[in-house]
RNA sequence: GGGCGUAUAGCUCAGCGGUAGAGCACCUCCCUUACAAGGAGGUGGUCGGGGGUUCGAUCCCCUCUGCGCCCACCA
């Protein structure tokens, strides 16, 4: 029943394997020691020459490195775990490798503060270069690109280091072999090779538009990466004037875009507003001559039901601008701040626009307030309010939107067609919960543009592109420069497209790189191409392709789930697993989310040192998929409990009783019979639950009859267990006892292997070959024939020994007082079912005079009552 | 504003047509040779409010309310 490991192959002579039971087991150092075999002995690996039916394939979130784990991570990979774990016991190849998210921003970000640099890609490499010992923040030393890239490196290498031990030391089933990262040339071959597919079948193109811009890392955002945030403003009526010179009163929240306006807008059925469309007005302070348009996206009571567009404030002035063919007004620079020199719109109106110039949009903003005070335009005082405004997710001010150029992928934000093949692919997948679906679909049906792939940052994988220079030195967008997937992976920024020489770079007639790189997303979603050796081994794909399992959190359906169903879509014409496994949030026990900046985080290296592995997966395991969680250290006591009772309750079977035989025949007492009935209905659920992705329920039923076990069936067959050893080693009823703890209790560590890995490994290797976790999952046959038993007797002499103990509870004596009379009464069924086990209730409960089991059909339960015996005096 | 989830003992959660379950916490007792990081026993709930369907509802339907999340929302 039991997988060997070749070194490990089983002892040919006659000799039974000694049985090593320590004096004192405990759970301390227990990680650090089977951690180390595992590693040791390859106990993960993936066998890859299995064929994909009889493999289990898992496509595992890269943790961003430069990021720090909280518990939530932490149980959200127990999931996978639980699951990786059940699946190879069941006999599959789990192909379950680890990724580290090392490229993009957060690494960026990372390095900036460790070293105290920041990257200015105008200047020259330094080979000389070495970190400040004692970085500054404040004062950043500036250095090249590849210097800068260089850093990232080296600090991604040790931040993977830590990772590593830590789910090590958590007990994931994974092969570190088949680790890949999000930065590395597969990486980058991978992404490249996707992105020039894309490109070649349309699905990637290069456009200039209005963009959605973060002026702190000066990059565009996707829509993914959006999150609104409550943003304090407030509404300044401002006076525009018609040529007769009467006022056109607008309200506004950003006054100081008003350099930047294009037009009015007012909704066509607005009466109020009828006579002024056609017609123009000229604005405040500028003077500038702007048309009065009607747009049906005007909302005529929102603010004065007249809407100033400026190129642009938000995304309705993108809908206008485009939908009304108005001219671009750019006044804000990528920097965020107003640019320095005066437009040429603005041109008769210079000594206005020099007092913003240069400025912040929040200092322009009051400036531009102070304007309109003294031009007598600004009507009544600014009147506070509470909005929501876009923030990049991982900064700090609200986003403003510029006209950029930059790679998108199609992922149906613009295109009804393609919208609705991505659900159907969404539908393809079974949700775990199932309600998680809905995120997807509400996800998909909101786009509101296709996906933007690129950034304006340093350390990620650059676009495979070049653009040829024309006679004047000006890049030709419309015929990008592109290299073969053999070529790959490439650098443009160091490399020369095919047919020039790099001293042509930069050159009229020559050839310039595409200077972004790939958000993060655009590799991360090809996750399972990557691990999976798409292109690269097409043999593995084969047995890997499409996975099986994703496990994450519900945060990231928006994004990593989403951007790589678009990608396999596109690539692989399929979903990229068949299950979602959605992992819910740890919060804190006022449940709220934990953030850093609340300090309510709890790091996960401190509860494994507290509680240890298993207590932890213990904890995670009974949070269910997709519901948040509170943290509650005190839980995780139990989960340490339960491993400290698998430990004791073993050595008592395989120490104090010696009970090591797992000979089905021997077991023939109808209580041992019916306790592994018991367990084959534990085994049937816990299978079908695990099936069905449910932990959980797998994880109750069998610790459930685990403590039943424990506290009930141990203690009965305790003193028949040990008559063995006292006197006839060849009493059948002993046998009985003996066997059905040895099968119990081997049945039950495989139950609870997947949950408590180390403990349930430690009371193997005290007693069983190889590892437990290449034991197979246990199944009926397992059993023996006792597997078909009843298990009915169980409750009736479990009541009946609770009812014993009850009544010396209520006297008040010790479990270990003599009893001098014990009546049993109840429906006959339960009492004659009781009485079968009447020389194991009379051990245990230490009754010496008499038992007696009377029928009382007028009772529906079970009642004991009982008489002390007299105690004698000392 | 659209969508989703959730509401059961002090806490964390199961149950989901037949007059309520577990663990923790709490109380009482017990050093019994597997286990005091233990064991035994016990207290504790008109299952968010209101309607309806049904012989019968925590469970199904309607409705209201609270809480949480996702999306939209910069005039």
């Amino acid at each position: 029943m039991t997988d060997l490991l070749p070194e490990q192959a089983p002892d040919t002579t006659d000799a039974p394997r000694p049985v090593v039971v320590p004096d004192k087991p405990g759970l301390e150092g227990l990680e650090a020691t089977w951690s180390q075999r595992w590693k040791a002995e390859s106990t993960y690996a993936f066998d890859r020459t299995q064929p994909r039916e009889n493999v289990y394939s898992i496509d595992t979130p890269p943790p961003t490195v430069s990021g720090s784990l909280h518990v939530g991570h932490v149980f959200s990979y127990t999931h996978t775990d639980l699951i990786a774990r059940y699946q190879r016991m069941k006999g599959k190849s789990v192909f379950y490798p680890m990724g580290w998210d090392d490229n993009g921003l957060p690494t960026e970000r990372r390095v900036q503060n460790y070293y105290g640099v920041r990257c200015d890609p105008s200047l020259p490499y330094d080979p000389e270069f070495t970190p400040p010992e004692k970085p500054d923040p404040k004062r950043q030393i500036s250095i090249s690109r590849p210097n800068f890239i260089e850093l990232c490196e080296q600090l991604v290498e040790e931040d993977e280091k830590v990772f590593e031990s830590l789910w090590r030391k958590l007990g994931l089933s994974v092969d570190w072999s088949m680790t890949y990262t999000t930065i590395g040339p597969d990486a980058q071959r991978v992404s490249q090779r996707a992105f020039l597919r894309n490109f070649a079948r349309g699905e990637a193109y290069l456009q200039e538009a209005p963009t959605l811009w973060d002026v702190t890392f000066q990059t565009a955002v996707a829509q993914a990466e959006l999150e609104a945030r409550d943003y304090a403003g407030a509404y300044h009526r401002v006076a525009f004037h018609r040529p007769d010179g009467t006022a056109v009163p607008i309200e506004t929240t950003r006054p100081e875009l008003i350099p930047s306006v294009v037009a009015l807008i007012a909704h066509p059925d607005d009466e109020r507003y009828q006579s002024l469309f056609g017609t123009t007005v000229a604005s405040p302070v500028f003077g500038v001559e702007i048309p009065v348009v009607a747009h049906a996206a005007a909302e005529m009571d929102k603010g004065a039901g007249i809407a100033m567009c400026c190129t642009f404030g938000d995304l309705t002035d993108v809908t206008w601008w485009r939908e009304l063919d108005l001219p671009v007004r750019t006044v804000i620079g990528r920097d965020g701040r107003f640019t320095r020199e005066t437009p040429a719109w603005l041109a008769q109106a210079g000594e206005a626009y020099e007092r913003l110039a240069g400025k912040t949009v929040f200092s322009a903003r009051e400036e531009m307030v102070a304007m309109l005070r003294e031009s007598g335009d600004l009507e009544g005082e600014p009147q506070p309010t509470q909005r929501m405004a876009n923030f990049y997710e991982k900064g700090d001010k609200p986003l403003e939107i510029v006209s950029t150029r930059q790679w998108y992928i199609r992922n149906g934000g613009r295109d009804a067609a393609l919208r609705s093949e991505m659900i159907a692919r969404g539908a393809e997948v079974q949700w775990l919960p199932s309600h998680m679906h809905h995120r997807y679909d509400n996800w998909v049906s909101g786009l509101n543009g296709d996906w933007l792939v690129s950034r304006q940052r340093f350390f990620g994988i650059p676009f495979p592109v070049w653009y040829p220079l024309d006679d004047e030195g000006e890049p030709d967008y419309a015929h990008p420069l592109m290299p073969t997937e053999a070529e790959l992976p490439i650098d443009p920024s160091t490399q020369a497209p095919r047919g020039y020489e790099e001293a042509q770079r930069g050159k009229p007639g020559g050839f310039v790189g595409d200077p972004d790189v790939m958000d993060t997303w655009a590799t991360s979603s090809l996750t399972p191409q990557i691990a999976g050796g798409w292109e690269t081994d097409p043999d593995l794909f084969e047995r890997v392709f499409p996975m099986d399992l994703c496990t994450h959190a519900h945060d990231i359906i928006r994004t990593w789930l989403f951007s790589r169903v678009v990608r396999a879509h596109f690539e692989n014409h399929a979903a990229p697993w068949s299950h979602a496994m959605i992992s819910g949030f740890i919060v804190d026990p006022d449940r709220k989310k934990m953030s850093k900046s609340k300090g309510n985080v709890v790091v996960p290296t401190e509860i494994l040192d507290k509680y240890g592995a298993d207590a932890v997966r213990w904890r995670a395991a009974i949070a269910r998929p997709g519901l948040d969680s509170p943290f509650d250290e005190s839980q995780m006591k139990i989960g340490r409990r339960l491993a400290m009772k698998v430990l004791n309750a073993s050595k008592f079977v395989l120490g104090g009783v010696q009970a090591t035989s797992l000979d089905s025949f021997e077991v023939s007492e109808p209580i041992d019979c019916a306790l592994l009935g018991r367990l084959a209905s534990v085994v049937t659920k816990a299978t079908e639950a695990f099936d069905a992705y449910d932990y959980t329920t797998a994880l109750e039923v069998t610790e459930k009859f685990f403590w039943e076990f424990c506290d009930d069936y141990l203690e009965l067959v305790k003193e028949r267990a040990y008559a063995a050893q006292h006197s006839d080693a060849a009493d059948p009823a002993s046998a009985s006892a003996r066997a059905t703890l040895a099968i119990a209790l081997e049945v039950q560590l495989r139950l609870l292997a997947p949950f408590l890995p180390y403990v349930t490994e430690e009371v193997w290797s005290w007693w069983r070959e190889g590892s437990i976790h290449h034991a197979s999952w246990p199944t009926q046959l397992d059993l023996g024939s006792a597997a078909a038993a009843d298990p009915a007797m169980l409750e009736a002499v479990a009541t009946t020994l609770g009812g014993i103990r009850g009544a010396k509870s209520e006297a008040k004596v010790s479990m270990r007082a003599e009893l001098s009379r014990v009546e049993v009464r109840g429906p006959e069924a339960l009492v004659r079912a009781a009485e079968l086990a009447a020389p194991d209730l009379r051990a245990t409960g230490k009754i010496t005079g008499d038992l007696v089991f009377t029928v009382d059909d007028s009772a529906t339960e079970i009642s004991v009552s009982a008489d002390l015996a007299e105690v004698t005096p000392d």
